[in-house]
RNA sequence: GUGGCCAUAGUUCAGUCGGUUAGAACGCCAGGUUGUGGCCCUGGAGGUCGUGGGUUCAAGUCCCACUGGUCACCCCA
């Protein structure tokens, strides 16, 4: 085989691909419910949308993207997520002009080259909302509460909410500069890695999985000791509002998130049942991201969250999606019954009956195993005595039942 | 980008110390007395043993390279 997908790309084959409906279904319900209105963009855009909007500086940006110039010499990069293009979005269509929040969500693929591992593809698959317009509390709450609905609506309660503020433009850069003068005294000690965030980053060193690095820091000033009176005041308000509504969560001081466009509440929902990518979704506010594109300042909060991610939690719980069945296969007993089957299986499909026929010529005996193959309902077998008599028998497969039925009249028979 | 492990039928895997026509299970196909599935029985099809080189009288088996897969690191969904 010389063709072959991509590295880090994978088939949804016809076996499971209605366990994908089913679980887009499943989150457009939520959606819908939270009244969040789908939004489609396009699937690539402008290089520099991303690299602004995410940060050069992040991991994304600087090492992840599927990157290409087209005929025309423009960088064009695969969307690495869902967020700058949604903004994007909607400062091109003043969308925040025909009403003060909107509300939309999305699912579809999302591109990363990275190398692959369980839980990471290249071509991967996000749902994910963005409520832009609202500076409250309440809204990240919403968000949140939406995130940790769509885990519930699947029987999925093993999750971890962790939760942080990252602080705003005021009280963020003064807390970095702090970080940074307490790192430099135990620069020396700390993984290579984070001797170069220490710089750049101040604040991904303390999210660092190292070992070592973590019992360093493990004094160095949180940030939400040091957050001005307006994010300490919101993180309070977002935290009693999870209380109030049930929603377990932690505080993780630590958590920063890869992309740099997050202001004021950071969240992250996790699996322990998932290996070593564990995070199921994240998300955000991000209240300077529609400025930095060039639109009104307009505070914003949204998640993301992997479907591959979701899939594989459902996969260890055992859940499984109800069959689609045909409702009858029509099985010709004889060859000059076959004019009368094939027409009468489209008959009964544009009158809205899931048929099923056999298109191989095959004996009355692999008919019949290709019903059952294919989990039909009923079963009839149509020769030259059925179509003289205009009745037949009609085979309940799931019961083993038989009974007679006017050929006319298989619609009904079957449907019910 | 770095590292570990793996690569034999459609799938999951056996294959001894290197030795003759490479096996099993499941799946697939066909039969099991005139026209009724699932279970059972019988038979059948299906493999360039990932690719290329090397060692050897002899390589699925040993060595090397490449490719692919997988898991992990980094990071994230």
């Amino acid at each position: 085989m010389i063709l072959k997908s991509i590295k880090g790309t994978k088939d949804i084959l016809p076996s499971d691909s209605s366990r994908w409906q089913y679980v887009e279904q499943v989150v457009r319900g939520v959606f819908h419910r939270y009244n969040y209105k789908e939004i489609r963009t396009p699937m690539f855009e402008l290089t520099s949308l991303f690299s602004r909007s995410i940060g050069e500086l992040t991991d994304i940006v600087g090492k992840e993207m599927y990157t290409f110039t087209d005929r025309s010499g423009d960088s064009v990069t695969l969307r690495p997520e869902g967020t700058a293009s949604v903004v994007r979005s909607y400062i091109q269509n003043n969308l925040g002009e025909a009403q003060p929040l909107v509300k939309v969500y999305y699912i579809a693929p999302m591109f990363r080259q990275e190398r692959p591992q369980a839980g990471r593809l290249r071509q991967f698959h996000q749902f994910g909302a963005e409520a832009i317009g609202s500076p409250t509390p309440e809204t990240d709450v919403e968000i949140i509460a939406m995130a940790a609905e769509i885990y519930r609506q699947f029987g999925i309660t093993n999750f971890t909410l962790k939760i942080n503020s990252v602080g705003d433009e005021e009280c963020r850069p003064r807390y970095k500069e702090l970080l940074r003068t307490e790192l430099m005294t135990i620069a020396d000690q700390l993984s290579v890695e984070s001797q170069k965030r220490i710089e750049q980053n101040p604040m991904r060193v303390l999210d660092s999985k190292d070992e070592k690095d973590l019992a360093l820091t493990k004094d160095m000033p949180r940030i939400t000791d040091h957050l001005n009176e307006e994010c300490a005041v919101h993180f309070e308000r977002v935290k009693e509002l999870l209380t109030l509504m049930g929603i377990p969560f932690v505080v993780d001081p630590r958590l920063v998130r890869g992309l740099d466009y997050y202001t004021k509440t950071a969240f992250e929902l996790t699996s322990d049942e998932l290996g070593s990518q564990s995070a199921l979704a994240g998300g955000g506010r991000y209240d300077l991201l529609t400025q930095e594109l060039g639109g009104k300042q307009t505070p914003a909060v949204g998640f993301a969250a992997g479907i591959e991610r979701l899939m594989m939690v459902l996969e260890k719980n055992n859940f499984t999606v109800p069959a689609l069945r045909p409702a009858l296969f029509l099985a010709a007993a004889d060859e000059a019954s076959r004019g009368w089957t094939i027409v009468t299986t489209m008959e009964l499909r544009s009158r809205g009956v899931a048929v099923e026929t056999d298109f191989l010529q095959r004996s009355l005996k692999a008919q019949m195993r290709e019903a059952d193959r294919q989990l039909a309902r009923h079963v009839v077998v149509v020769g030259a005595h059925e179509l003289a008599a205009g009745r037949a028998t009609l085979r309940n497969l799931d019961d083993h039942t038989n009974r007679e039925v006017e050929l006319g009249l298989l619609a009904d028979a079957v449907m019910r």
